[in-house]
DNA sequence: GTATTTTATCGCAATATTACGATATGAATT
DNA sequence: AATTCATATCGTAATATTGCGATAAAATAC
């Protein structure tokens, strides 16, 4: 055990749970706000932004990369990171959807 | 090493983790689904509607409801879960307000 | 060519999460 | 008090995530 069962539930609650395991850690809410911060695409210095070592930098940003929220280029001996505005859209219209799917009742007994 | 290191980053980048994480598992999803669907407090039968054993389904009760998502009451011998209306409104604060920190910008390298 | 710079990948250790059987708890019912 | 029902907790196994040192890969600089 310890495994996820995916199989059993909709694909629209796994892609949900998969796109919030995006950004459910600190370090690539982090990098988010950096890239957001820059406002422009990024060619190195993400690693000197964050408190990580590089290894541990490149594997969030693979992460966030196979999410699709962010996209990279290589440019050079850099690479060129930024958000990738369709899935960032993509992304918030779920979340938005997921939250204003509730609206609270009149009469709650809790 | 393995832990994540909260310490290094802000109290928001910490709490936006926490609140993705809360609801990055496809059962806690079906779980909040649930909730809403059913449009009033619920007394027993949430695990029913899951195809987890009752002691996981139970454990993932126990996570929304340290994340604060939902509430719960003793009623008799059931529990009366319901979401949180507060909490509820103030993650999709939180979240708004982070996805909407990006604005495309209209030249972009990659 | 050899250095230098930058990012990626490998391999491993530490920790966290997920899942569930067994058992405990706590209230209602008989 | 014993039974029943619903939920919680304990203990443990399987798997996933996080982090980083060592190393590789790929481009630029000299």
């Amino acid at each position: 055990m310890g495994a996820t069962k995916t199989d059993h539930f909709t694909e629209r609650q796994n892609q949900l749970a998969t796109l919030a395991k995006a950004i459910a850690h600190p370090a690539r809410i982090a990098i988010l706000d950096y890239l957001i911060k820059v406002d422009s695409c990024i060619c190195g210095d993400i690693v000197n932004e964050l408190p990580l070592a590089q290894p541990t930098v490149s594997q969030h940003l693979k992460e966030l990369k196979n999410a699709g929220l962010i996209k990279g280029d290589i440019e050079g001996n850099a690479i060129c990171y930024c958000i990738d505005e369709n899935t960032w859209k993509q992304f918030q219209d779920i979340l938005n959807t997921f939250f204003n799917g509730y609206t609270p009742k009149t009469e709650s007994c809790c």
